[in-house]
DNA sequence: TCTGGGGTCCTAGGACCC
DNA sequence: TCTGGGGTCCTAGGACCC
């Protein structure tokens, strides 16, 4: 069996650690310029706020129930997520994968005479106790099922108490005749307009439609999907694996018309993918950068462009980064549009010992590394962007609200103690 | 006035090889 | 009139996830 430990609504239960009289509140986690609601407590769900909505389109709604805005803190919900992690592989060994900031599986394959909803029930209580985080936890033979497994046990809370195990065919034929299709892993938005068309409304329908018709409409995925549902085991546990692309792109809080104010924030987000290269130890041989005005302003002329050059020799120094992605915005950037996001994206990576050098093209990354390495080594001990290159402002040109005193005093705490984190 | 950010995988089609 | 057969690699776009 396998079972998925999930953080309820994470974010929000991160403030609460911070703040205990938000316990029972509404309570929204708003992204970056304050823009979009990204988590929300059961009480703001009840009060009708979707997951993505705008905040500004909700300003009456926070007003007139009193709803807690908070800007997200990643250093925080990474902190506490890596608590999460280290409490619950503690009871299962190698044998768990991370899944994204708020969920991991675990594996129970070499553990033959517990009672796997008890032990889970240990897991939830031991969490809930030393880091105040409520998880929900579902246990069945597949992850899929793990999936619905966690979905009965939020949407029936007063029912299950935090654990619910999907170990019998009628338990399962039971839950998938529950389920709507479009609430299944892996069935997005379109795939469930499609479901809709075609008469399955129900996780079950989908087990009853011929094998050629679901690889027809939903390809591979869709033909392991319903294996997994039947309890055939088709994803493993995946083992951690350095991360295929970096992406660093930010939308702005004023939208920017000078070129200088917009090549200093590309040029800082090909800083941050370089950092983010050099932490997993890897060197990239492409580069993207892409700017764009915003696509809700249909008052104003529309512009998007993005360009992607191909790297003579493979790199993650900040200096050679930020050489071409300077050249790349020169490319694309053009004078007078209302510039409100851009970003800057590496790919197809190799580490960084194993590069291949052009013959042609002089090599100097090795010059680099012991500055970038020196300067990372500085920055952890330090603080973010303590050390920067010139061509920074070292200013975030989004907004971040005023941090609460309980926020700063967890900061200075953590300064000098990175938490080892990775994102999904 | 105000609308997030960061990933992965699959597939079809084109370019190219022998 | 008749126009092979079999591959690989790359890319863009679409779908999904959190």
């Amino acid at each position: 069996m396998y079972a998925l430990v999930d953080c309820n609504n994470f974010f929000v239960s991160c403030e609460r650690t911070l703040d205990p009289e938000l316990k029972s509140r509404p309570v929204v986690v708003l992204s970056n310029n304050d823009g979009c609601v990204v988590s929300r407590s059961k009480e703001a769900k009840d009060l009708g706020i979707p997951m993505a909505a705008p905040a500004f389109k909700y300003k009456e709604i926070f007003k007139k129930y009193d709803v807690k805005c908070f800007s997200a803190k990643f250093e925080l919900y990474n902190h506490k997520s890596q608590q999460v992690i280290d409490i619950s592989t503690a009871y299962v060994d190698k044998d768990y994968e991370v899944y994204s900031i708020d969920e991991l599986f675990l594996d129970f394959k070499t553990f033959k005479y517990i009672n796997i909803y008890e032990y889970c029930t240990k897991i939830k209580d031991e969490i809930l106790e030393k880091e105040n985080i409520p998880v929900s936890i579902g246990i069945a033979p597949t992850k899929t099922l793990c999936k619905v497994a966690n979905r009965i046990v939020k949407d029936f809370p007063e029912k299950f108490n935090g654990v619910y195990i999907l170990d019998t065919p009628e338990k399962i034929e039971k839950a998938l005749k529950w389920l709507n299709i479009g609430d299944v892993w892996g069935i997005g938005r379109r795939l469930a307009v499609k479901m809709d068309e075609n008469g399955v409304y129900k996780a079950w329908d989908l087990l009853q439609k011929p094998e050629m018709w679901v690889r027809k409409i939903m390809g591979i995925h869709g033909v392991r999907m319903v294996n997994e549902l039947k309890g055939i085991r088709q994803l493993e546990l995946d083992a951690p694996s350095p991360k295929k692309s970096i992406a660093v792109t930010r939308s702005f809080m004023e939208m920017l018309t000078k070129k200088e104010d917009v090549r200093e924030r590309v040029e800082t987000f090909g800083m941050y993918c370089s950092e983010r290269l050099r932490r997993q130890n890897t060197c990239c041989k492409m580069v993207t950068v892409f700017v764009q005005t915003n696509r809700f302003r249909k008052d104003l002329p529309e512009y998007r462009n993005a360009v992607t050059k191909i790297l003579p020799n493979p790199t993650n120094s900040s200096i050679l980064i930020g050489r071409v992605v300077n050249e790349l915005f020169d490319q694309i950037f053009k004078e007078g549009f209302h510039y409100k996001k851009a970003g800057v994206i590496v790919n197809d990576f190799v580490p960084e010992d194993q590069r291949l050098i052009n013959l042609f093209e002089e090599d100097i990354q090795n010059l680099h590394l012991p500055v970038m390495k020196a300067m990372d080594a500085m920055n952890k001990k330090f603080g973010k962007d303590k050390v920067r290159l010139g061509s920074m402002s070292g200013e975030n040109t989004f907004g971040r609200k005023r941090l609460s005193p309980e926020y700063e005093a967890f900061l200075k705490k953590n300064t000098l103690k990175e938490a080892n984190f990775r994102f999904h």
